[in-house]
DNA sequence: AGTCATTGCACCATCGATTGTGCAAAAAAG
DNA sequence: CTTTTTTGCACAATCGATGGTGCAATGACT
């Protein structure tokens, strides 16, 4: 009755129905038309099972499949919008597969990227996305020893499979979207538009190269001086607008930025002026993020369409062993002032 | 020297040097010395195994001693500041104790709630943080049936001890500040201050009537109209201040959002509006965001101590069997337009 | 009735680690 | 040179599930 104490185990349940273990174990686990087993007795065991709240334990069915159900996925962080939002679909991904996803965060760091995913694979995962790695191919390696399938997102490797956004087409995008927006107000020279952040990943050089050639197109030319990579942190992004005011007495009339994160080195300078200064600013970001979308000054955003791409990644995953081709996945352009829905509306919400 | 294959286990690494397969195992689980290991052989099979990049098997550990280094968190959903800045600082310190975060969402359903953390249970975790969770209770005893250590986050039980933050403290502070904020442009009335947000749970509870007290004390009257929970989705929200609208032609010169995700549904609700028409309103958002810091007009915050609850909390479980006691953490009130940093900074950034 | 196929299930080794127990060899004590 | 103690390690059971193999009972067929 009260089974208060230790979870029933296969040889309980063997016990209570008097039939083996091994025939216990294909009733539970679904094989066990294939091995033969009467209905009869699979009725008479599953309902003990429900009685005595039986599941299985999945450490020992892994241990001995060498397969545990958990899907990985490695993000640099939790606490930006782009990637929680990614986590938030991988995760209903994972469960509508009737896997576990396990995701977690490596900071951006090569090594703890690495050491991560050792620990992952001591958990025998099945699977894993790699999301924005800074050294997808030292990663791959540590896969590859283990024989763990995995797919790069976000940012590409040259060694797995990566599904990643078209961060040329993007940027083009989104350089068009904040030059027009811009003109509006009066002739923009090329001087007024800058960019800031990225670092020395496939990612930042996509969209300076897209940034670059819609400027050179629309604008005539494309100074060096108007592409300021700071890096990922927001404390690095803040620092390099602080630079560019001490120098100007203003912001650049219009910029792009490379990431939500560097947005939020933005807000960081922001802080430390009054707003009446700025109010004239355009900006775009490469990045989506709600609140982002309503600042006192146009802001246009990259929406990243995570969810397909972590589908994507689950197809090339399915289909085996494809070659390490970088399959793209198209953004869209959210102008300003836009609440787009997201994976929050999913919930329930009664009363 | 090429293990590319499979991994290397004790028994491979005890036929390599020569020792049983337990003396491999207690050398490389640290337990050596207390089984009276030798320090050469120690060494000598400290040595094998980094040479053949040795990992434990954490399945087949975790079966045997029924402990699996995992620690799991359960969340209403990752895709938002606060929740998402919670499992930032879980990960970290689940890291810093040796162990392996497994963050989870349950979409604030009952069923799912209960559901996931069965799953959880199935692989053995070490213990678990209900953060937000719907029903502590009812996942309480699934715990309880497990016999797994758990505390509740955010959201208090009564079965279990649970660490949450000061609603009420919060909610009188940040009323606080919008009254005395929005007087600053000329007498309040009790009609231009509502409350947005929040449902049948304790904390908004707690800060409905923070949000009452403190309105009481200050304008001397607090009429049932002006709280408005809608939930927490952004689309009932968004309806709710539709409705405000319609009827009074714009909205409350002042109030009070239950949280950022019912914040979100403001964004919707101006989305759809002429900003002009809103400039002067003034807003209290229970929950920090930095782009929601910045918005067009003056946005208090509150900032939770998500860190500190999760410290709080595995002292609660390293205490081991507490009472059911509510601690309380007290969150800072964050004025407008400030940029707080955040786990985000912890980040190396190297260029 | 005798042979053969089918059904229904039990047995047992196995996955990789942990741990209580026992026993030689070496060291200390007498 | 015994006896006792300590040191250093091997053995084997065990955690809970899986799946190959084999065997008895039943039914089908000649």
């Amino acid at each position: 009755m009260a089974d208060i104490k230790k979870k029933a185990t296969i040889y309980d349940l063997s016990i209570l129905s008097g039939a083996s273990a091994s025939t216990v174990s294909a009733v539970l686990n679904g094989s066990w038309r294939k091995r033969r087993i009467k209905e009869a007795t699979a009725q008479l065991i599953q309902n003990l099972a429900n009685e005595h709240g039986y599941t299985a334990n999945l450490q020992a069915r892994g241990l001995r499949s060498s397969r545990s159900g958990l899907v990985g996925l490695l993000l640099p962080v939790h606490d930006n919008r782009y990637f929680s939002s990614m986590a938030q679909s991988f995760e209903a991904q994972v469960r509508s597969r009737g896997q576990c996803p396990l995701v977690v965060s490596a900071c951006r760091d090569p090594d703890e990227e690495r050491q991560v995913v050792e620990t992952l694979i001591s958990y025998s995962i099945d699977e894993l996305f790699i999301a924005g790695a800074t050294d997808p191919d030292g990663v791959h390696k540590v896969c590859e020893k283990a024989g763990l399938k995995h797919v790069n997102i976000d940012l590409p490797g040259t060694l797995a499979p990566s599904v990643i956004s078209d961060n040329y087409e993007g940027a083009r995008m989104l350089t068009q979207a904040i030059i027009e927006r811009a003109q509006e107000d009066g002739p923009l020279s090329p001087d007024d538009l800058y960019l800031f952040g990225g670092r020395n990943d496939h990612a930042s050089h996509e969209r300076i190269r897209g940034f670059r050639d819609v400027k050179r197109a629309l604008l005539g030319a494309d100074p060096d001086v108007c592409i300021q990579p700071t890096g990922y942190s927001p404390a690095m992004t803040a620092r390099a607008f602080e630079a560019f005011y001490e120098g100007h007495g203003k912001l650049p009339r219009t910029f792009f930025v490379n990431s939500s994160i560097n947005l939020e080195g933005l807000m960081r300078f922001l802080a430390l002026h009054p707003h009446e200064t700025f109010a004239d600013i355009i900006v775009g970001c490469y990045d989506y993020d709600p609140f982002g979308s309503f600042l006192p000054f146009p802001v246009f955003m990259i929406r990243q369409d995570s969810e397909a791409m972590i589908t994507k990644g689950f197809a090339i995953l399915d289909a085996d062993r494809g070659p390490p081709i970088t399959h793209q996945v198209r953004p869209t352009l959210v102008p300003p002032r836009t609440a787009l829905t997201g994976p929050l509306d999913a919930l329930k919400d009664i009363e």
